[in-house]
DNA sequence: CTGCTAGCATA
DNA sequence: GTATGCTAGCAGA
């Protein structure tokens, strides 16, 4: 037996805790979600092993999540039970299990064994009764009882002791929790079920009552005996369907109730004091590696490894400084999702140059180090390091303070001498490193001239791929991932204007915060890794970002050169003729008002000179935005000064005031932030300053466009997909006439003009071609009739008609919508054509409008989300060749579907033939891809 | 000083 | 009708 660094605590304060596993209800799950995985990959002939794995996963998962003091897992008995006796039906219409799943059976209770459980399978007893009264005896004894199991049956079973969580969703059940999803508190349960009745188990209810009738008549009568006592005063057919059931009901209750009496002494030693249950420390990693290599669990084996801390390295660890315990409160609440359960933590600080070399060798050998910086700042240009932290396995980390500075801070290595002596390690890309949001750790090390290599994963991008709609910040996927909270950074560095800097941190403070989160860091990738490499459509998304992550970084990096007394004058411009319009606007008011305030411009236009209102905001008030100014223009000259100066209000205020702002003080250049974790459907997001949201529809914001300049001796190109999204429509809908216009070369918007209106494409005029174009863009958004109207300015009846023509002519498109819908509520999310998962949590929801948003976004996602996949595909494969052939080109922007380069002059020809082609050939679709190319002095001129 | 709304810039 | 980010104003600390 080999001790483990990874049981959990045992010794905690609170109240001991009961874990029940009702593995009977995994095993179907395990079978079914997991790929069908052999023994021996892709021979179908060898033993299946899904089901194990999925269980191991499992089993893990809930290690992680809950610290127990019994633990069981407890499996159905083949044979008969009470229920059989009084309901001959009972579960008559269950399938038997099917092959590939029984012949795991013997396994999974081996490997659960294994892995420290005891395993409780009672003839003649079913699972839920085992599990029931298990509970009820551990609530008599004063012990905390938690249920794991996916069945919902089991919440009859909750109570203020008793809690039941789902380890494959993360959902949890207690007493709230079940009056919440149920509608009714855990003690109706039973009631609720024998009205509804349960499909699965052959158990019939009340004809006609489901879930929302149920909980109405409990609500109104209290339970379910009062109901039927007072069966006669219930009216319509639901009061029929009801007396017809009297006689059924009581038995029906029996069915569904699960037991807290049965005798199980005989099958379990020890109870009831549940002795038997108690957690053993350890496991028998020996015996549990063979178990793993003899069904090909290789990564699991290596796993092992990996946690496998030597006795002798933790005795070593314990003599150090210790920083952090760990020890967090033990279980007293049902609240169990946000629990450090990691114990033995063994954070080092270094502090001389010995302990230095130790950790230098240790990292060295390592063959993976979780990486994290602590910095001067959040703007990654300007941050230096403060101190690094390194973790190696889960619960070891060390800290390395380099530049803490405050009264009387401890003496620490210095840092540039420190920095030189990680380097080789940092730039050498065959040692691999992991981090939470690397592309900004990839800018700390560079702003002290190192550019590090070899980093094989980021936590951020992981969550990203898998969960697209979650939070992606380290410590909520600790949260989510590992069951752990951590010390909260404000907590150390205060929050607002009073947050101090990190240098002022105290060193110790900083080593617990820095060590916790790279150890996290690696936490949550060994949680997070197998995922996406059991899934091959999620790792080629995975491995995407990550390549994109380092072209993201370079872009940013580059930076955009910016004319700034051009903007200068501008500003100047637009502030003279803002005044101008205000002094006009004045007057006609009658009175000085802010032109900056909708508020005060609601005011004059609808109080004091009383013009009629068009429509309202959200909140009531009477709206002043750009269309409701538009149409008072037509009949009074205020409301046009109005919208003049608030143009040019935006174009100031955002753009010609603040670009020049936003230089860096060392490049002399603007250098955004692509957010690459933020966007549901995979595209980026640019921020401080956005430079995808520079003007480009009017003239007076083309003018902006002006200012972003190239180097002496270089021009800016401009690199753009043509009508990508609606490629990847007849991409993904297979319709013949749209494939065939693409194909054809044809112009899109003349073509549908054509169509829908039934002329010939020559005969089609420019007002048919901006209608197809709105109908066409309309399409992408997952238009309504209503919103195409609105934004026609024409009669719903004549919009509904275009769209029915449209779909007429256009039956793929139509049909690839419908089945989107269809398998978006189904599966719980869609798909771009690269496989990358937007997960749609309210496709379903009873909300009209919400689920309305959720289905429009299910039509827009896949289309955006393969555009946001080609371009990062293009950007790997345009700054690869770049790299390859040593060109001094630099891509310095991406907008969506445009990429921007600074390029010198010299390298013009090739880039005007070389980019369109790579862009266009990162992926074969059904249509042909096609990229445009300009280039000029300026943005502007590069159109 | 912080968080909200209204409004508006892009693909 | 999809997806973002930023500004000013303003209300409540």
């Amino acid at each position: 037996m080999t001790e483990t660094s990874h049981e959990p605590q045992t010794d905690t304060g609170g109240p001991k805790v009961l874990l029940l596993v009702d593995g009977s209800s995994y095993l179907y799950r395990a079978f079914h979600a997991m790929p069908d995985l052999r023994a021996v990959p892709g021979d179908p002939a060898s033993p299946a092993t899904g089901a194990i794995r999925g269980m191991i996963n499992m089993l893990q998962k809930l290690r992680r999540d809950v610290r127990a003091d019994y633990v069981a897992c407890v499996f159905d008995a083949p044979g008969k039970t009470f229920r059989d006796d009084i309901y001959p039906e009972y579960k008559a219409t269950r399938s038997p299990m099917p092959p590939d799943l029984r012949t795991q059976i013997d396994a999974i209770h081996e490997v659960v064994r294994l892995l420290g459980w005891k395993v409780l399978n009672v003839p003649g007893v079913e699972a839920d009764d085992v599990i029931g009264t298990l509970a009820c005896m551990a609530t008599e004894r004063g012990i905390e009882t938690v249920i794991s199991s996916g069945d919902k049956d089991l919440s009859q079973l909750v109570n203020e002791h008793v809690t039941v969580i789902d380890t494959m969703n993360d959902r949890k059940r207690d007493v709230a929790g079940v009056e919440a999803e149920f509608g009714v508190p855990p003690r109706l349960m039973v009631d609720y079920q024998a009205l509804v009745g349960d499909a699965v188990d052959n158990v019939p209810g009340v004809d006609k009552v489901g879930p929302k009738t149920a909980v109405k008549l409990l609500q109104e009568y209290g339970s379910l005996d009062a109901l039927i006592e007072r069966a006669a005063e219930v009216k319509g057919a639901v009061g029929e369907h009801l007396r017809r059931a009297l006689d059924w009901l009581p038995r029906g209750r029996e069915l569904l109730t699960i037991r807290k009496d049965c005798e199980l002494a005989d099958h379990i030693p020890g109870l009831p004091e549940l002795e038997d249950l108690k957690v053993v420390d350890g496991q028998d990693t020996e015996a549990l590696k063979a178990f793993y290599e003899r069904y090909g669990f290789k990564g699991l084996a290596k796993q092992l490894e990996v946690h496998d801390v030597p006795p002798e390295l933790i005795e070593e660890h314990r003599r150090q400084k210790k920083v952090g315990t760990g020890d967090g409160p033990g279980f007293q609440d049902p609240d169990l999702t946000s629990r450090s359960q990691v114990t033995n933590l063994q954070y080092d600080t270094i502090f001389t140059w010995a302990q230095f070399d130790e950790w230098l060798a240790k990292i060295e050998a390592a063959e993976l180090v979780a990486l994290d910086t602590e910095t001067s700042s959040l703007d990654e240009m300007q941050a230096e390091i403060i101190g690094l932290s390194f973790s190696v396995q889960p619960g070891v980390a060390a800290y390395l303070p380099l530049a803490h500075s405050y009264g009387d801070a401890p003496d620490q290595l210095p840092r540039e001498e420190a920095l030189a002596r990680l380097k080789p390690w940092l730039e050498n890309p065959d040692r691999a490193k992991l981090g939470q949001h690397v592309k900004y750790d990839r800018h700390v090390f560079a702003n002290h001239g190192i550019e590090v290599r070899g980093y094989a994963h980021d936590t951020m991008l992981q969550s990203y791929v898998l969960e697209v709609h979650k939070p992606h910040g380290l410590a909520s996927l600790a949260e989510r991932h590992l069951g752990r909270t951590g010390i909260d950074y404000e907590h150390i560095a205060g929050k607002g204007a009073h947050q101090i800097p990190f240098a002022q941190v105290p060193v110790d403070k900083a080593a617990e915060y820095s060590c916790e989160d790279s150890d996290q860091t690696l936490d949550v990738h060994l949680a997070l890794w197998p995922k996406l490499q059991a899934d091959g459509k999620l790792r080629f998304i995975y491995d995407l970002e990550m390549k994109s992550s380092e072209t993201l970084y370079r872009v940013e990096r580059n930076g955009v050169l910016i004319d700034s007394a051009m903007l200068a004058r501008q500003s100047a411009e637009l502030g003279q003729r803002m005044m101008q319009l205000e002094r006009e606007a004045h007057d006609l008011a009658g009175q000085p008002f802010n032109l900056g305030s909708p508020k005060q411009i609601g005011e004059i236009l609808f109080t004091k000179l009383g013009l009629p209102v068009v429509k309202k905001t959200a909140s009531g008030v009477p709206s002043t935005d750009e269309e409701v100014l538009e149409k008072l223009a037509e009949d009074y000259p205020l409301p046009a000064k109005l919208l003049e100066h608030r143009g040019l209000s935006k174009l100031k205020g955002t753009y010609t005031d603040k670009l020049p702002q936003m230089i860096h003080p060392r490049t002399g250049r603007v250098h955004t932030h692509y957010a690459q974790a933020v966007a549901v459907t995979g595209r980026l997001s640019s921020n401080d300053p956005n430079l995808q949201n520079i003007p480009v529809k009017t003239p007076e914001g083309r003018r902006v466009r002006e200012a972003f300049i190239a180097a002496p001796g270089h021009l800016i190109a401009s690199a753009d997909y043509s009508q990508i999204e609606l490629r990847i429509m007849a991409h993904l809908s297979e319709d013949e006439a749209l494939l065939r216009a693409f194909r054809e070369g044809m112009d899109v918007h003349r073509a549908t003009a054509s169509e829908v209106f039934g002329v010939a494409p020559d005969q089609v005029t420019s007002e048919q071609r901006r209608y197809a174009k709105v109908i066409n863009f309309g399409l992408i958004y997952g238009m309504s009739a209503f919103g195409l109207a609105r934004n026609l300015g024409i009669e719903g009846a004549a919009a509904k008609n275009y769209i029915q023509r449209y779909f007429e002519r256009y039956p793929g498109v139509k049909q690839y919508m419908d089945e989107t819908r269809l398998s978006a509520k189904s599966r719980g999310y869609v798909e771009t054509v690269f496989g990358r998962r937007l997960y749609l949590p309210e496709i379903n929801s009873p909300n009209g409008p919400r689920r309305g948003g959720a289905e429009r976004a299910a039509i827009n996602a896949p289309m955006q989300g393969t555009a946001a996949d080609l371009i990062k595909l293009s950007m790997v494969a345009v700054q690869d060749v770049l790299d390859a052939q040593q060109r001094r080109t630099k891509m310095i922007m991406q907008v969506h579907d445009e990429l921007v380069f600074e390029v010198p002059e010299d390298e013009v020809d090739w880039i005007r033939a070389e980019i369109p082609r790579l862009m266009a050939g990162v992926a074969q679709l059904r249509v042909p891809l096609l990229a445009e190319i300009g280039v000029g002095a300026n943005w502007e001129k590069a159109h």
